[in-house]
DNA sequence: TGAATAGTGTCTTTCAGACAGTATTGG
DNA sequence: CCAATACTGTCTGAAAGACACTATTCA
């Protein structure tokens, strides 16, 4: 970030007071922060949506879009703690799994001025994707790489660039650990994964692969069924994602 | 994004004339774009800085920093077009990888006020790194993640996250071919990579890896030295980055 | 001929894919 | 006992690691 260099233009909004005087009179753009939160219900990978509003000079009237809003200057002392009021505001979740996914910034893609948001994507697990739910939000299933109605501003492309980016790492990082409960089965983890992949993967392979990353721990539990029983696993305290050195399969 | 929450509060510059009208009456953010631009120079992986200027009101006087500056909402279309701006503009470069990084923004890492800026890296060859450079831009060479130079602002920690990003993707993929010249042969390629990750590679596991991936085509030209010549090749017309499946070398 | 670097071949190791086989529960 | 699911073992194949070997140039 150097100096700034070129000419301003008369376009856009300016900003006054003391902004003149340290060479900061020209306009700027619109600063939000969007989140893409995950998680996996009724054996299906889901996505977040809120419906917006239809006040004066609201775009996309009562159309869906991705949790977000503007940079509050006042409450977010930074862009990771903007996502993560966001996230709160929505789901109650205060401590998901949370990965910064890119920016999208364009003249036209808010039609109230030139806009630049910043994407998150988070993973939460089933057991916290219904408790402290916000009137507005519901919950959507993946078809394919979207959703099916139409979303608000560029959102759809947010959207899609998250399910890739998810799709992607899951193939060799142990990323759908933190769409788990406290306490799973190496079976359900394994299911979470091919929900997530959309295709079915080899037990055999799976098992070796968890097990001998330091991801997981047995707990002294059995989940109970109408057959053998599966021992529980949690995650390892302060586990970060870890990255396999392979991804599942030959990708064709 | 959805309609704006919260209080406004009344720090930092304000927005006036058609903004109170849409409900956009609150401080913005200032929005920037870096580059972390990487060559190889003198067998050495090299990332291009630029000494700043002391006029009144600079932050960070005469320090190093990355290529970078505001968005100019009346030139920027959007923040990549932004971002190749920069890169033109020191490098001369036009058609180079570039990708982006992340984005860091706070309220404190800029003094003049809540600063969020879109960082993108980008891949140039030798051949590029010499010519059409900015007066006030210098190559340095990287030293582990980062460079000797103190940094102004927050750019020491977008280096490393630059450096980190190329070295971790370079286990798996093709980038290090957007460092070289139009032709090049096998064992430079394998340099190049070598250089990057700063360990050295099996050449015929690279040399494998490499043909057998829809990467790059030989010419019918070899490299002449005081030793046996080298088959020269150059990359296959839009060849996207190639992904492996594998990492390089098993990770300890 | 020898130095130097380009390029190939061969053996081993690692780990996923395939899939058969064993284990343990409830009914 | 049987159905159902959890879990293990064994064989195979693909690709990397190690490293020896051959090939081709110039001096």
């Amino acid at each position: 970030m150097a100096g700034r260099q070129g000419t301003d233009s008369g376009a856009g909004d300016k900003v006054s007071s003391g902004a003149k005087r340290a060479g900061l009179d020209f306009p700027r753009p619109l600063t939000t922060v969007d989140v893409v939160i995950f998680t996996i219900r009724l054996e299906a990978l889901q996505v977040l949506l809120l419906r917006r509003g239809h006040g004066e000079g609201e775009p996309f009237p009562d159309a869906l879009a991705l949790p977000g809003g503007f940079v509050d200057v006042a409450r977010d002392a930074d862009l990771e703690a903007c996502a993560r009021r966001k996230l709160a505001e929505k789901t109650g979740v205060v401590s998901p799994y949370l990965e910064q996914l890119g920016s999208w910034g364009s003249a036209t893609r808010d039609p109230r001025g030139w806009s630049a948001t910043h994407a998150y994507f988070a993973l939460i697990p089933a057991s916290a994707a219904e408790t402290a739910l916000a009137p507005d939000a519901q919950w959507f299933a993946l078809e394919g790489a979207g959703v099916k109605p139409k979303l608000a501003f560029d959102h759809a492309e947010i959207l899609q660039a998250a399910v890739q980016r998810l799709r992607n790492k899951v193939e060799y990082t142990s990323l759908p650990a933190y769409l788990m409960a406290d306490e799973f089965t190496l079976p359900e983890l394994q299911r979470t994964y091919e929900i997530v992949l959309d295709r079915p993967l080899e037990k055999s392979a799976f098992r070796t692969r968890m097990l001998s990353a330091d991801l997981i721990e047995p707990i002294n539990k059995q989940r109970k069924g109408p057959n053998r029983p599966a021992q529980l696993y949690r995650l390892k305290t302060a586990a970060a994602p870890v990255y396999f050195a392979r991804t599942f399969n030959a990708p064709e």
